[in-house]
DNA sequence: ATTGGCACTCACCGTGGATGAGTGCCAACA
DNA sequence: TGTTGGCACTCATCCACGGTGAGTGCCAAT
């Protein structure tokens, strides 16, 4: 078994490592940390974190890597997570100050993020799944063309084009907006989905009023889609390039997630935050999302009861302490922004 | 002075180059094409365009490679632009069938044009500075907040929140609406801007509607300007790191120049088209935008009278006349589904 | 449990020779 | 004048080789 200060030595070899990203041997512990005791003391313990395949050593006779079980370890019982110095503070505030509506906090969260961390840093739009529909609205355009608007309490606006299959006149347009209104204001964007596919199933479209009202309903539909599958908002992708000799093979699957923003949904999704609601998913833990060289550290934060993650994705080879600090920082921000002071929003 | 054949000779350099990245010499030359003369005659050639710095020696006795320059004959005179194969046409109008908006119709298109390149493909947002305002709408939330939508002729419609300093009944709203409509409604974005910000200038905010109005306005101003700023989509993010190999130094660049915008939105812009309405930057002639190591082919198109431009940037070495191909095809699938069809928005 | 000692492994580095692709130049030729 | 074959030369690439040093594993002594 590893004793106490095997746990010490793992922790030095994970610290000097990430510092330096060679191999480290054990001499270069005894130089480098006061642990009182000689090399040789330090190779024994070394030889047992092996054994636990808690480190290992790429070739015959050279240091010792952390592996992703020995990070893994790391972050749960080693790692201590410092609070950001005033300097980070106000680097934070001064990114967030001034900012109106939700799409606006989330782009400047990502960016606060990144420039702490200079990884590429990601939040979810908080979950709307089961946010109330406060308004729907219709704005009608020339011809037959008209702008379909819902929002919900959590104040996530979507808009998008409806072509009616008859022009209609300012008082059809009026009804059409009542009948949809009564229909599905109030109720969650869940409900409305099953509300939508409820009435798309009754009798024929014979009037030009039913016919709108179906037109209208297809588009409402696509855009409670849109809010149930949360979206991601993302910045840094280029500090990839920088990082770029910490990943063995390419960043091509890195740079594909970002792109299709449905893999890093459900990775997000699917960590399991600890009591600080800090989560850390760690290289071959992403392994089912073809990430294996990767890993994410992510932070719950709330907005208006809706509960969402913000974080970031990086090598796993990455400072762990300090990117659990700057992403719980950041989402401590986002949740006082979003929850407590209502007229910011 | 180089001669007809010294041409075909680049030709056939550029074209052995970028298929097998590799420089090539005077023997592969004979051997792959037949120019029913020897290799010592094509060496005398070979010397030629190194004189005009057409092509250069990656080391003393190697084979050759060509210069951005030697590209840029290459494109201009040399390229013959092939129509795709009736499967390209296929690809891209399934890609395309089914779209409505205008936001859907550039998604799509990105992601048939990365399809066909395998490059990161860009297409800007038609230019809105000179669309006309068609519609200015209010939609009240609970309390002050307030959705302020701006829709204009081109098909663009944006969504914004506006905090209002005093809450306001319905019938405040309406006089709202109307004042900011009249104010508005019918003139160019370019216009839009110059009046609110002549508003601005006026007296005092005094009463509760003209408070109203120019928290309203000020709004509206984000709103105009981001119109003004058009905006990119673009697709096929990934491939940059699979075409690595290409970029001698990092992709960094290039990914910051993606996340940026800005500086592809001005390149895109300053880019001279031909009569064809293409138009390609190669490599140092990108230098003013940090993008000395890529190349951007884009191809005007049009839409409801507003032109912009589709392209796609990647290494210098790249199949130009394939690129060419592929985007001015789409191009034209754009020009025909934004302009000709009406009612498809 | 800790330590010093020691043999051993192996990546890394610089050297040196062989290989071969490719050039530049020149004299001969059509 | 343009083309060609011949030839010497250059230089990246490959591989083999030995030396160096960091680092390990093991063991006997404390």
């Amino acid at each position: 078994m590893v004793s106490e200060r095997g746990l010490q030595v793992l922790r030095a070899i994970v610290q000097d490592y990430v510092d330096t990203r060679e191999p480290v041997g054990s001499k270069a512990i005894v130089e480098r940390h006061a642990f009182g005791v000689s090399a040789a003391t330090i190779r024994n313990d070394m030889a047992l974190l092996e054994d636990e395949e808690l480190i290992a050593a790429p070739h015959t006779s050279s240091g010792r890597v952390p592996t992703d079980k020995g990070y893994r370890v790391f972050v749960d019982h080693l790692a201590e997570i410092r609070p950001l110095s005033p300097a980070q503070r106000t680097a934070i505030s001064q990114f967030l100050e001034g900012s109106n509506d939700l799409d606006d906090v989330l782009v400047r969260t990502v960016r606060a993020l990144t420039q702490l961390t200079g990884q590429v840093a990601i939040v979810q739009y908080p979950s709307f799944a089961k946010a109330n529909i406060s308004h729907i609205e219709l704005v009608a355009l020339d011809g037959p063309r008209v702008i379909v608007i819902v929002v919900t309490d959590t104040g996530r606006v979507s808009q998008r084009l409806a072509v009616l299959p008859d022009d209609l006149d300012e008082t059809e347009i009026a009804r059409l907006r009542a009948e949809v209104s009564t229909l599905l204001v109030g109720k969650t964007v869940r409900e409305g989905v099953a509300r939508v596919e409820e009435r798309a199933t009754s009798p024929a479209e014979t009037t030009r009023h039913e016919r709108a009202v179906a037109a209208v309903l297809r588009v409402v539909e696509e855009e409670l889609d849109e809010f149930r599958q949360d979206r991601l908002v993302m910045a840094g992708t280029a500090n990839l390039a920088r990082r770029e000799a910490d990943f063995r093979g390419s960043i091509y699957p890195l740079l594909e997630a970002i792109e299709e923003q449905v893999t890093l949904l459900r990775l997000m999704g699917e960590m399991v935050a600890d009591d600080n609601g800090l989560a850390a998913s760690i290289g071959r833990e992403n392994e089912a999302f073809g990430l294996s060289e990767a890993s994410v550290v992510a932070s719950d934060y709330d907005a208006t009861g809706a509960r969402a993650r913000v974080g970031l994705m990086g090598p796993t080879r990455m400072d762990y302490p300090s990117n659990l600090a700057s992403v719980r920082a950041v989402a401590r921000y986002l949740t006082r922004l979003l929850s407590d002071d209502e007229s910011n929003r």
